[in-house]
RNA sequence: GGCGGCAUAGCCAAGUGGCUAAGGCAGUGGUCUGCAAAACCAUUAUUCCCCAGUUCAACUCUGGGUGCCGCCUCCA
């Protein structure tokens, strides 16, 4: 408490008292959730215009499945709400496509690494794309960066935190202090050599880990290996990330993501890397997305319970609508997968749409007086139930909200043109975090627009025969016509609209 | 064994020290409809895993249980 010898008049006056809350108010404060400080912070960027973020990306040996998809979807949205807030966003995703599994790949394939891996690339980029996802600056290949790899390496022997041990390089996690500190491992409490045969590595303690390891002899013959000061090697996968963010980002990025099971040993590993060699942190703010599961299981090779996004478009669900289901849970909660979760999105999703094309299909009548009313809590809430750690579930909730009120107005034809303006205006910007409406009008053929015209037109004057063969046609087109209250709306019978990305009809 | 996370209706899921515990799916009842298919509206938790404690008041805070998930050095 603060007593001013003037009763403060003059202070209270003065831009400290007067001109801070209107701003504040205006524009809420984007918190997440940081690993490091295993809690909600205010997200304070190194430079005021610009963030720097990279997520791990996949391993280019198998075909994209759920679980990746959660992980991107994830870095998506936290992509979309830094755009939202006017953020200059370097985001940056690699590829693994130099490790043990894209060696051994490669072997069995008998193909070479790089001929191994391009077509696993290729399709993910594509399934990226067709998952909505906002593209990053650039997608870094690992085995673009070895010189930089095999330099950090020498950098790290010369300044006391790597040694050399028979043909390998490996980090000296006793030299490191601070080793730990991200995961809050202790280390007198792990149990060391539980799931790796210690026989096969030559460490002075288990706990090292291995930056470079020297090439077998099936990678020499097959010409996976770099020419060292030690010897032929190739790089390990945590030096990997850190060499490529340290590339492209600078020595401390803003935000670093990927999934829970990976902070350690991966992230621990890829932070000690950095910091031993910068004397920086990697990065300020740690976030990470929970796991799908499948049958209380995490989605994995080892538990035998992949699903890929393949399996699931050949189930007949689209890429919206795996989006919608992988999107519209908290990244910090587990998704529990099954087929009968992804129907209820997909109805849920429909429900969105039909909404939407019947707001886009809307001709303008009278205004209603109340609409605003409903708009400004929806614009409120969402925006702030973002802001504060992505809580994507209030936001949706208060679209849905949204859509139960003004449902019945719509039903009426109760909105003017301004009002319709307003409200499409609104839930682009809401789109633009989430990429889940469609809120263009799909041009319709002229000769499609004709024949549903003439339908009208026969159904008008009771002639079912002719409405019926008008709509036969149609089906035969590819189109499906359903009847409203306020008129014919019509769908595609088969895949996803290319021009409006609308969903194929569910007939049953 | 160590560390971390989670627990709210049949299912998914927000949320708060006291105001009607959001929203979605499924269910039930209704409206609309030539047919078809939807859609729309209404309704569904005296209660928030269990047991103690703090408090005038707890689902929300504290302590102790129980259950599930992840990680503990190379599957990412």
């Amino acid at each position: 408490m603060v007593i001013f010898p003037d009763s403060g008049e003059k202070y209270l006056s003065t831009e400290l008292f007067t001109k801070k809350a209107p701003q504040t108010e205006e524009e809420s404060q984007l918190k997440f959730y940081n690993a490091l400080k295993r809690k909600k912070v205010p997200f304070e960027p190194l430079s005021s215009k610009k963030v720097t973020f990279y997520a791990c990306g996949p391993t280019a040996h198998e075909a994209t499945n759920l679980s990746h998809c959660r992980r991107f979807i994830v870095a998506d949205l936290i992509h979309r709400t830094l755009a939202a807030k006017g953020y200059n966003v370097e985001f940056l995703m690699n590829f693994t496509d130099l490790d043990d599994n894209t060696i051994a790949g490669a072997e069995n394939k008998a193909l070479s690494v790089a001929d191994f891996t391009a077509p696993y690339m290729q399709a993910f980029t594509n399934d990226m794309e067709a998952l909505g996802m906002k593209q990053p600056i650039t997608m870094p290949k690992a085995s673009d960066y070895v010189e930089r790899m095999i330099k950090i390496s020498h950098d790290l022997i010369h300044k006391g935190y790597a040694y050399e041990l028979h043909g390998s390089i490996y980090f000296d996690i006793s030299k490191f202090s601070e080793y730990g500190k991200l995961s809050k491992v202790d280390l007198d409490k792990i149990r060391s050599g539980q799931s790796v045969d210690l026989e096969e590595y030559d460490k002075h303690s288990p706990l090292d880990f291995t930056l470079m390891k020297r090439s077998t002899l099936s990678e020499l013959k097959q010409g996976i290996f770099f020419q060292t000061d030690f010897g032929n090697m190739r790089p390990g996968w945590h030096i990997e990330c850190a060499a490529m963010t340290l590339s492209h980002l600078g020595d401390t990025m803003d935000i670093h993501t990927a999934s829970r099971n990976l902070i350690f040993p991966h992230h621990e590993n890829e932070n000690a890397i950095a910091k031993a060699l910068t004397g920086k942190p990697l990065a300020n703010h740690w976030l990470h997305s929970e796991l799908l599961l499948v049958d209380g299981k995490m989605m994995s090779a080892e538990n035998s319970n992949i699903i890929t996004l393949q399996d699931v478009r050949a189930e007949g669900f689209s890429n919206r609508v795996v989006r919608f289901f992988l999107l519209r849970h908290h990244y910090r909660k587990p998704i529990e997968f099954s087929f009968a979760k992804l129907t209820a999105a997909r109805t849920s999703l429909r429900r969105l749409d039909e909404f939407c094309k019947k707001l886009l299909c809307l001709a303008p009548g009278n205004p209603h007086p109340e609409v605003a009313a409903y708009l400004t809590p929806l614009e409120n809430t969402f925006s702030s139930a973002m802001d504060d750690d992505m809580n994507i579930s209030k936001a949706l909730g208060s679209l849905f909200d949204f859509i139960k009120k003004v449902n019945p107005i719509l039903a009426q034809g109760q909105l003017d043109a301004d009002q319709k303006k307003y409200i499409l205006e609104s839930l682009e910007k809401l789109n633009a975090l989430i990429n889940i409406m469609v809120l263009e009008e799909c041009p319709l053929n002229p000769e499609i627009d004709g024949l549903i015209k003439q339908r009208e037109e026969a159904r008008k004057s009771k002639d079912w025969q002719n409405a019926d063969a008008v709509r036969l046609k149609l089906e035969e087109k590819g189109i499906i016509v359903t009847d409203t209250a306020t008129g014919p709306v019509w769908c595609l019978s088969g895949g996803t609209c290319e021009a409006c990305g609308a969903e194929k009809c569910a007939k049953k």
